[in-house]
Parts: C-alpha cells; sequence; structure tokens
DNA sequence: CGAAGGATTGATTAGTCTCAACGCAAGTGG
DNA sequence: CCACTTGCGTTGAGACTAATCAATCCTTCG
C-alpha cells in the first residue's frame, strides 16, 4: 500500500501521512526498471536470492507458501502499491511464491538504492515502515480467521478485505469492485477444497449478501456481510482503532 | 527476537548481524522501567492505544485476537527478546491482546525515545527492521500451517517451531525443552477444540514423537516430528535459505 | 467451432467438533 | 493433616462440516 497513490495519482495531497509528494515517488521512478507478466507466471520462486524490491505497479498477484510435499497455501493477494521481497539484507531469501492473476506490471528497484533512499529520507523510511506494520496486521489477521472461522464465514470475509481494500484507494462504485480470482484461488485462500468454496459461494448468493461474475464482485449490504464474517476493518488502516472484541480470560 | 542476547548474554560476539553489544544494549536497558506481571494476567488489550514499545524479558506470552463473538485464536507465542507495539506512531492501536502464560518481566520504553535511539543507530535501526521481518515470516508460516495442515500436522509444527526457537537462544538440552502451554493453549494456536488436541498429542505420543509432561517438551527425532509436520526451519533465521518446495503452477 | 478452463452437481467418506463425564494432581482453608 | 476446590488432562458417543471422487455444464477464447 506504500505507493497506493502512484497508479492513480489521487492521494497526492491532503493527507501528510501518507507519502505521495512527487518528489519522493521521483526517487524510484526516475531510475527504476518496469518489468511486464502476462497472466497465470511466476514473479518469484520461494527459496530465491534477490538484490531487488519489487513494487506492484498494475495487476493482481499472488503470494504462497509451498510445502515440501507440493500443497501450498496463499498468504496474501497483492494489488498496486504492495510491495515483495522488503528484506533489504543483500542475499536475502524469500519464504514464498509470487505469480500473478491478471497481467502485471512491476517496478524493480535494487535494495541498495532503495536503502539509500530510505536512509535519507525519514519520512519515506518511516511510511514503509507503516506499510510493513500494515502487512504484518493482514497477516496477523488473515491467520485469525484461518484458525476460527468456519467456511462461510471465511469466504466472506475475504470479500470484505477485497472490497475494502480496493474502496481505500478509490476502486469501488455502486458497492461494486473487481475481483479477478478465480473459485480454485479463493480456495487455496480459505484453506478450502475448490468445490467446497463453489458450494459456500453459492450460499451467499443465495442470502442476497454477494453477487460474483464476470471478475466483479458486487456488495449490496457491506454491514451484513461483515458481520457474518466478523470482520472488522480497523486493521487495515492504522489509524482507526479496532473495535475493543471481548476476548475470554485466559 | 531483538534482543534475544539479553537474558542470557551468550550472542555478545561472532554474530556481526545480530546486535547484542552492550552499548546498543544500554541505550535501553539505562533509562527502561521494567514491570513484572504473574501467570495469566493481561499486559495489553485488542484496541488499546499506549505510547510504549514492550520487550519481553522474562517469561511467556500469548498473542491473540479477539473476535466480536467472542471467540479467539492465537497469533503466536512470545519469549524473551520479543516485542510487541513495534508501530512506532504516537497513538497506534494494538489489534491483539497480550496475556502472560508464566510469571513474565517486561521492559517499557517510550516510542519517542525508541524512536530517538533507532534515528541515531543504524546498525540497530537494521536489526530492528529484521525482527520485524522475521516476525511476518513466522505469521506467515503460521498462516499457511493452518490453512494446509491437518491436525496431527498442526500441532507437530507447533512443537517444531517452539523447539527450534528456543534451540537458537540455547534453551534446549538433550533434545528438551521448556514448554509451558496448557493443552487449551495449543488447542488456540491450532485452530483445534482442546479435546481434539488432546487426542492428537497422545496420537504423536504413541508414534513415539514427543513427550510432554510437567510444562517440559521432550523431541527425540526432530527430524521425523519435522518431517511430520512439513516444518523448515529455513524460515526463522532469515539466514539459511528455505527450502525450494515445489509447488503446484497455478 | 472446438478446446480448455472454470463452475456446478451428486454421492460418499474422513476428520473434527460438540457435549458430557470422569480422573488426577496441586493448591487452599479449616 | 484432611476435605474441598480448581484446573488440566482424558475418554466416549454422536452430529456435522468439509474433503474426496467423479461427472457434467457453461463460458471464454483462439
Amino acid at each position: 500500500m506504500l505507493f497506493s497513490g502512484l497508479p492513480t495519482r489521487q492521494e497526492s495531497k491532503g493527507d501528510v501521512q501518507r507519502l505521495s509528494s512527487s518528489d519522493l515517488v521521483m526517487h524510484f521512478f526516475g531510475q527504476q526498471t518496469l518489468q511486464s507478466y502476462r497472466a497465470h507466471e511466476t514473479i518469484l520462486n520461494q527459496g530465491d536470492c534477490t538484490g531487488y524490491v519489487f513494487i506492484l505497479v498494475r495487476g493482481w498477484t499472488e503470494r504462497r507458501l509451498g510445502l515440501p510435499d507440493g500443497r501450498c497455501q496463499t498468504l496474501s493477494f497483492g494489488m498496486p502499491g504492495d510491495l515483495y521481497c522488503t528484506d533489504l539484507r543483500a542475499r536475502a531469501p524469500v519464504n514464498y511464491t509470487v505469480s500473478t492473476i491478471t497481467p502485471v506490471t512491476i517496478a524493480i528497484v535494487g535494495k541498495l538504492e532503495f536503502r539509500a533512499v530510505l536512509t535519507g529520507n525519514p519520512s519515506l523510511s518511516r511510511a514503509f515502515w507503516r506499510e510493513q506494520q500494515a502487512s504484518l496486521a493482514i497477516q496477523q489477521r488473515w491467520t485469525g480467521m484461518l484458525g476460527l472461522l468456519g467456511a462461510t464465514e471465511k469466504v466472506a470475509h475475504l470479500f470484505c478485505e477485497i472490497y475494502k481494500r480496493q474502496e481505500h484507494r478509490g476502486g469501488t462504485r455502486d458497492g461494486a469492485c473487481v475481483f479477478p480470482m478465480t473459485q480454485t484461488q479463493i480456495a487455496r485462500a480459505c484453506g478450502l477444497t475448490q468445490v467446497h468454496t463453489n458450494r459456500t459461494i453459492q450460499d451467499l448468493r443465495r442470502r442476497g449478501l454477494i453477487a460474483l461474475r464476470s471478475r466483479r464482485l458486487v456488495v449490496s449490504d457491506f454491514e451484513a456481510l461483515a458481520r457474518l464474517a466478523q470482520y472488522d476493518c480497523g486493521y487495515l488502516d492504522g489509524e482507526n482503532a479496532p473495535t475493543k472484541a471481548a476476548c475470554a480470560t485466559v
């Protein structure tokens, strides 16, 4: 989300905390390499060591964790502004695989250069840190969801997250947004079978909570969906306090 | 893990990447406030906004995510050296609850002060960043394990993780280590029922993979346990490359 | 128009949860 | 020192969720 202002250029003012003032942007956009991928290609392989940071500029990606026995689980979906390979040590291996869902453009910045820019730029540095905090928060939330929600709730939660993340960047209209993932990909993210995911989605449709067709998601009643999914959007931007959810005493 | 050298003082040399040189340590240990808790107390509440960073100095903690409906899921276990509240913005809310498993001592450092020290100290700053990366890696791994492992594998995976994390700080002897969590707490971490966790542990015992009694875990054959759990220790220290696990093509 | 990938349906099975007890050990108060 | 309490671990039976296997249908795209 660090560079979420880049593609649309709409956050450039009024939000002091976010960094999208053009001089910061230019630090990278003057010197970077852009690279394009088609859908269903692999950008990074689990175990790779690269000297670059990857900034997703256009398109959607999927970050997966592979197990020795071949199974794999999606850890997060990426959309423009997301970063990969943020471990700035020169030869740090990544412990996930990143592949494209749609056609994708990424900006590649050398880690050395990236570090140099950060060092000379406290506000960029702070934004970078915030970005990292947000990733961790999302990942924690995802852990929670997988651990304690049932199938319907999980899928609903994913819909909520994707919808809200797009709303943040102004990517929603009339309760609808882009949703390029197939049911198989949803399944991998929710730790379910593709078949069961299908039945789950049908269930959500029948209840009138969502519509999903031709790569678009329509959420007519977000509140209802969020209630079902126990979704709490507080974690996405660290600004709003999350609800102080009751939690059984240990 | 940032300050993992503190309690035992055994990493102070030879490891350039880790920071435990006493001058760095003193930055905090000269000025901090120490605070003690008994077992089963709450240190931080989901939704709290504090101006402090918490450094776990002694004991074990549990970080939980609570849902509106009261259910909760453990996100990670904390042991000496772990940090909480690393979002350095003054009034950032935490989106998890931290409570003690054993008696605990924590060091409390004001965020302003913490930031100031970081700013003047690139190597500490880098270590802090690494620490954050490690948390994210652990959280990703946890997400993966909840999503795709079965009950037995999950529990085995948790045992592997706890064992390895202690091994890193020299906390193991003859394949044994401290393990203060109850079966209920294990269950909350693995997204299982306490009852089912119990049967699962019995199963692991019967197979001769572990022994667990009076708050100690004995792992006679780590390799076997790791194989069952699909455990790959590469992610704990970013130094070793994780295995390039095969991952089905998208 | 045919091929391929994605979505849907049905029948069956495996894994996990739920509910309900009971056992055992450590700690507490009389 | 014993009776009581409390927390943790263990066991059993039955219900239910989600996985598996196997087709079939629909849509998109070359």
